[in-house]
DNA sequence: AAATAAAGCGGAAACGTTTGCGATTTTCAA
DNA sequence: TTGAAAATCGCAAACGTTTCCGCTTTATTT
């Protein structure tokens, strides 16, 4: 168990631990000759540098906090999957932690991750008081959001087109044919603002009269949405449309519908928001406006990165372009 | 970005830092009056312990490495909450690695663990051919798999009993009125070859003559089913069961079955294995088996705790108990 | 050939903590 | 009151690196 150490090479080099140091690190500060004799001495004895010790000198931990409400949730985990690879690819690791649900434990993992000395932090905030609940850490450390909860704060983050995103959706029901599209689901937080301006702009564009169902209670899951679903079915449908404002709440939706016998798309369209996978699952196949949650990760580590290695001060927003995912839950009504 | 270090409150408490360090970590070698002050001046400060620094002398990171071929997987990443909160609940933290999808990128990622100073390993291998793969690293820290996929090796695991899942599964089938029931999907890893004799054993039992279609390629993905139940619908259907050894690959023979527009449950039954929440979805419900992904991470964690801390050896095989998820892909034949 | 520059290497400090050991003080029983 | 034991605290080493500084050796220039 116990590991061999530069000073371990050394001595069998017959050399000091600063030039074993310096052999691998790539200095050229040596000798080619000896530094390849020491280097195949290393492989040799099976060394590898200790992160620990290195990070005690150079400050820099080469570890990247990365915060989600819960991992399990599909659109994290593939957040969570680039961002790792990408943030390897630059040398870093990633430490996970789940922050849901409540604001406390929140807290707790962020100042847990500052004591880890983590270069850096990403997090995916649990609530719009997500900000101000952790402020007095992620001034201490290069922070960047993924999805803005937070339009108007001084942080950096990247989020998608979310007001494009229900335009273009809406834009694409109107071409359908629709023309009594309702607003179904979430509004309480910024994202879900922005969405329903979308939605507002491109009913006001196309002289539409914009309608919702929501409440402010409803949480951005299956069972949220159904429940939801079941008391706007209790009523007589007098659009042809829904724009769900999660996928989570479509897929809710989808299930109220198939108990209420209400044919999707035969008698209703329903569109999505975010692209999670379960959309594109057989049986499912719900159109819906993607985000781009590769370019999302990979964007976000990039601007960590920049304030980590460059020292870049101030915030920047990174607002990535949605895409519409045309599958089988809208009804072309000029077809029929 | 300077932070305050154990010298700081020290000057400021006007003792060595030593005490500080004592009063921190609750010995007993210290009045209780020096550390209440102590304690208070350490938050008034803003100070936070040094994890670094500490595992340098403690020679533990309190750090676990949790390898996967990829977390953006449902399985995998309903593994990773639960491992993460239990690691978290015992003073571990999680650092995520993906490793697929080739074996170098796993020997990358837990040799670079090791590099990373990690108490421990938990792992589910991306093939057979992990255990050897890692062998060399693996034995210089504690790791615990999850999923055998190395029966005979001197590894530590926790898998669920694959080959109980699938009597009980097959069972089930017979239960409805089933005589013929075909096994599809995977045959070739460890936890299917275990699937399938768990299938074949239920059928002699039963009185029943196990069938197989499988292909040694098929990757247990939906579209590695999709593409597998193609070439057996174009076939006969001699079967009014299937068992998939996968959810993925059920999901796949869902999607073909639409395709070829062969009603699931009216013609065939299908049930699948592991019960990823996909499976719950509206308008798939697929009856499944399920593994206890809890208690497997809250397990594994448990298992690779008694190793770090207690310098447990050798290695033990904790193999839980599947259950029977009904849902609504099984047909009752008796009932009609 | 002499002077200068460059290259190669070793010595040693530093990073922030924990902990064994010794020194000092306090406590308490005889 | 006295001695010993217990409690409290400081000193300093140690963990394994990186890197600055300086010294020696070699290469380059005039």
């Amino acid at each position: 168990m116990k590991s061999v150490t530069l000073k371990d090479v050394a001595k069998a080099a017959g050399v000091s631990y600063a030039t074993v140091s310096r052999a691998l690190s790539g200095s050229h500060q040596i000798g080619s000759d000896t530094r390849e004799r020491i280097i195949k001495l290393c492989d040799e004895m099976g060394y590898t540098t200790n992160y620990v010790a290195r990070s005690m000198v150079t400050k820099r931990t080469g570890l990247i906090g990365f915060v989600v409400p819960s991992i399990d949730n599909q659109f994290m985990s593939e957040l969570a999957y680039y961002a790792e690879m990408s943030a390897r690819n630059h040398g870093y690791n990633i430490m996970l932690c789940n922050s849901g649900p409540d604001l406390k434990q929140e807290k707790t993992v962020v100042k847990l991750l500052l004591s880890r000395q983590v270069d850096g932090i990403l997090i995916v905030p649990q609530s719009p008081k997500t900000y101000e609940n952790i402020r007095a850490y992620t001034d201490q450390v290069p922070t960047v959001y993924i999805s803005e909860s937070l339009r108007d704060q001084p942080q950096s983050y990247v989020t998608v087109d979310n007001s494009r995103g229900a335009y273009i959706g809406t834009k694409y029901l109107h071409e359908l044919g629709h023309r009594d599209i309702l607003y179904f689901g979430r509004r309480h937080t910024t994202t879900h603002q922005l969405r329903a301006e979308g939605y507002i702009r491109a009913c006001q564009e196309l002289g539409l009269t914009p309608r919702f169902f929501n409440s402010e209670f409803t949480r951005s899951s299956i069972m949220g949405g159904y429940q939801l679903a079941k008391e706007l079915f209790a009523k007589p449908i007098d659009y042809t449309a829904i724009f769900a404002s999660t996928d989570s709440n479509a897929l809710g939706v989808l299930k109220a519908a198939d108990d209420a016998h209400i044919s999707i798309p035969g008698q209703l369209s329903l569109i999505g928001f975010d692209n999670i996978s379960s959309t594109a699952l057989p049986r499912i196949e719900l159109t819906t406006v993607e985000q781009p949650k590769r370019d999302m990760a990979v964007q976000a580590v990039d601007m960590l990165r920049d304030k980590i290695e460059n020292g870049t001060q101030g915030y920047v927003h990174q607002i990535l372009m949605p895409t519409l995912i045309k599958r089988s839950t809208c009804r072309d009504l000029h077809a029929s």
